[in-house]
DNA sequence: ATGTGTGAATGCATTCACAGCC
DNA sequence: GGCTGTGAATGCATTCACACAT
């Protein structure tokens, strides 16, 4: 019946926000259009699958020119939702979670954390960029008072799954896991799970599997 | 011909690298023998899934029984390579690098950091860990001296290009980026590509996309 | 002519269902 | 009986090829 289906493959989505940046840099150069192959290959895809991506969003270029880029870019910005800013709260303010919570790629992209949380004393209290890391015993209140939706997780593995009961049970919809561990949330919470060194052990395996064709690989 | 052909997916890779971790744990509990639904649960896949994937790597468990932990875990770690240390270097010590730098879960991997670099005269000379962060005309020395075969590009947007290129002329056959562009590297070197805001706007998609479906989701 | 939008086709990956072995 | 291993089937995602608009 709706013209547009409103789901767009997740594998789709990644590549929206992908799109979103290089053509960010692109207006910043100047330009005002881009065609599918240019825009590919800078986003190191291929170029009817580009085609095929903007195609959820329904019809948004012009067919012997190309794509207007502030057009794309405002189309983009909305459909992401990169327009409203969206609460998060940052548990476990280690290393990587110090490392999350001022790096710069989330704030333009209309991500703002309210709340760092650590259960170390020795942690609490500290500033990273404009925020003081707060006790653990705070996380419901401040969830509750930002109303935050999206919740990241870099505790270590065994106090993990605590951390994302917690965040579950106080409304957060959205959970970004670094602990690595795999998390069970209840239905309607999303869980999304990055683990630095599985992506360090794919790497090296697909390094290791390819050397062996390194020596006849004219096939 | 052969019968095993050499080649398993990317995405099994993947999931083996989370099975190991789980294995390892199961060890520790002293447990000795696991199924394959108990195998999956904790992994958070499908059974059949599991086994499917397990059967790249040729019969491996006891039908009627299930899988021997300890000997499972021997053939993960042989054909994920994680008997072997590898040698790594990283560069761009800010937050993120310095988090990675000595993240624990490297080392545990069969993962070594040799070498750290950076542009800024501030942090060379700065400790890490057990290692001392070096100017970045050391890069190409230092990976030739170690035979470093994986790079890890931290840095700014801007100068990860440039990284890629040295680090691809030095002889790294793997490099993993976190760097928000994408990168272009010859023939032969695999490059990888961590992208945490696009983490995050994929998770906060699929967050605001499931929120119509919250009312009547009773199906 | 040029480059988008999209059905059709191909290739991957996941899931199912069951045969085979313990 | 129970659980693995695996062909068959389903569902996704990518790629191709071309109609259509400018």
């Amino acid at each position: 019946m709706q013209p547009r289906p409103r789901t767009i493959p997740e594998a789709t989505v990644a590549r929206l926000a992908v799109y979103l940046r290089v053509l960010a840099t692109l207006a910043d150069g100047g330009r005002s259009t881009v065609s599918s192959g240019e825009l590919a290959s800078a986003a190191g895809v291929n170029p009817a699958g580009l085609r095929k991506d903007l195609s959820h969003l329904g019809p948004c270029g012009v067919r012997g020119v190309g794509y207007d880029v502030d057009l794309l870019r405002d189309r983009l910005t909305r459909v992401l939702g990169v327009g409203r800013s969206r609460a998060c709260v940052l548990v476990g303010i280690g290393n990587l979670g110090s490392a999350l919570a001022d790096y710069a790629g989330f704030g333009t992209r209309g991500f703002e954390f309210v709340g760092l949380f650590d259960a170390s004393p020795a942690r609490i209290g500290q500033r990273i960029g404009n925020l003081q890391v707060r006790g653990l015993d705070e996380l419901e209140d401040v969830v509750a008072a930002t109303g935050a939706s999206i919740g990241v997780i870099t505790t270590p593995a065994e106090v993990a799954q605590g951390i994302c009961d917690r965040l579950a049970a106080a409304g957060v919809g959205s959970i970004l896991n670094f602990a690595p561990v795999t998390l069970a949330a209840p239905a309607g919470v999303d869980v999304r799970k990055v683990d630095l060194s599985v992506e360090l052990q794919v790497l090296a395996f697909l390094g290791q599997q390819r050397v062996p064709a390194e020596v006849g690989e004219s096939a």
